[in-house]
DNA sequence: CAGAGACTAGACAGATCTGTCTGGTAACGT
DNA sequence: ACGTTACCAGACAGATCTGTCTAGTCTCTG
């Protein structure tokens, strides 16, 4: 099969394939996934339900998909916000702070609501689901990218910090859904400095 | 009707909702609340449809429940420590102190699931219905609790810190849940000593 | 003893959910 | 022109869910 029609219509990229994990993620995000059918997925893509189960075997192919689209896009988000800091000039600590504040405007954003993963997990308990192999991927990832930011920052213990700024990014996930976001901006930036210059020796 | 007939089978403290209430509170912190049907909860506790209903108008009202004795167990355990903590002679910051050991100790317990008002929060989007007011009362009980504490310990800026404490405390309950929960034994203590004694002003 | 109230057992209705299957349309490549 | 393939429309099966209802038991109270 020719490149041209995958690209036109072939069975990795096909329109209705895309229409369905965009109005998923929508749904499965805004409502969350076990409240969300597959009936109300297939009416609001316009899609047939034989196209579904075409493009994903089961529901849970489709929930699995759309956290690996989750995982991608936020990669996607950092990588363009870390070389925006590089062609900058920025140092590594401003580009890590960079990306929090970037966190914490999307936990502004009127639609937030919570991190995709953290809830995602909730639903789904079973650590031998496949969803939490999905979120146990989107956290090594998270904590590899501060590692490197705080090695380069030259953080005196990188992979201590690294674990408490995991710490800060789900707790800014959950209270930005929860409490009031406006408010998490200065509380997080506090927080940041505080924590950013390593542990104390004055008390 | 007497009080030693309401102590034996009154409505309000019957054995039945009992068995009703703890392994509706079993089920749903272990497996989440939409995935555990009414008559699994009816089967495990041992208990005629009827009953429930007679008990729990609607599902609903079961899960408000539920997360009512979560706020009053937590509550009861605070106190708990903090009496303890206070007949040890203990100042209020190793008072609070005492808190977060014990939830890290919660944490590390094997049954361990995390928040129940956050992933119940999780699975209850609509920030009117009645989980998220629970959920809301619940935040900000421990929100005044940590405020008190931290004044006590004459912290400079108590709401500001106080702020800061629950976003541990959200961090603990998710990481607890999704990484190494005995990691986090170390990483939280770490994260509360560059926390505990203000804003920097050395940095 | 008689009545009230909590409880058990389980059928039942109606909705909804996942997943399958049939049948038809339209665009494409050969 | 023909076959392939992606797609649409919707019926259907089987399970499961919430909530209602009937009928009967047991225990305590008056």
């Amino acid at each position: 099969m020719s490149t041209e029609t995958q690209a036109r219509r072939g069975t990795a990229a096909g329109p209705a394939r895309r229409r369905i994990l965009d109005t998923a993620a929508a749904l499965f995000y805004a409502e969350g996934i076990h409240t969300i059918g597959v009936d109300r997925i297939i009416a609001e893509a316009g899609v047939a339900k034989a196209t579904f189960y075409n493009h994903f075997p089961a529901k849970d192919e489709l929930v699995h998909a759309y956290l690996c689209e989750q995982y991608a896009f936020q990669r996607g988000v950092v990588d363009r916000l870390r070389e925006a800091s590089v062609s900058s000039g920025n140092t590594a600590r401003e580009a890590l702070l960079a990306i929090y504040d970037h966190m914490i405007d999307y936990g502004n954003s009127p639609a937030f609501r919570g991190c995709p993963f953290i809830n995602a997990a909730a639903e789904y308990p079973d650590p031998a689901h496949p969803v939490r192999a999905a979120v146990a991927a989107h956290r090594a990832w998270f904590r590899a990218l501060m590692t490197e930011l705080l090695t380069a920052a030259d953080d005196p213990t990188p992979e201590r910090t690294a674990d408490i700024l995991i710490m800060v990014r789900d707790s800014l996930a959950v209270g930005c859904d929860l409490d009031d976001p406006a408010a998490l901006r200065t509380t997080t930036r506090d927080l940041l400095s505080r924590v950013l210059a390593g542990p104390r020796t004055d008390a």
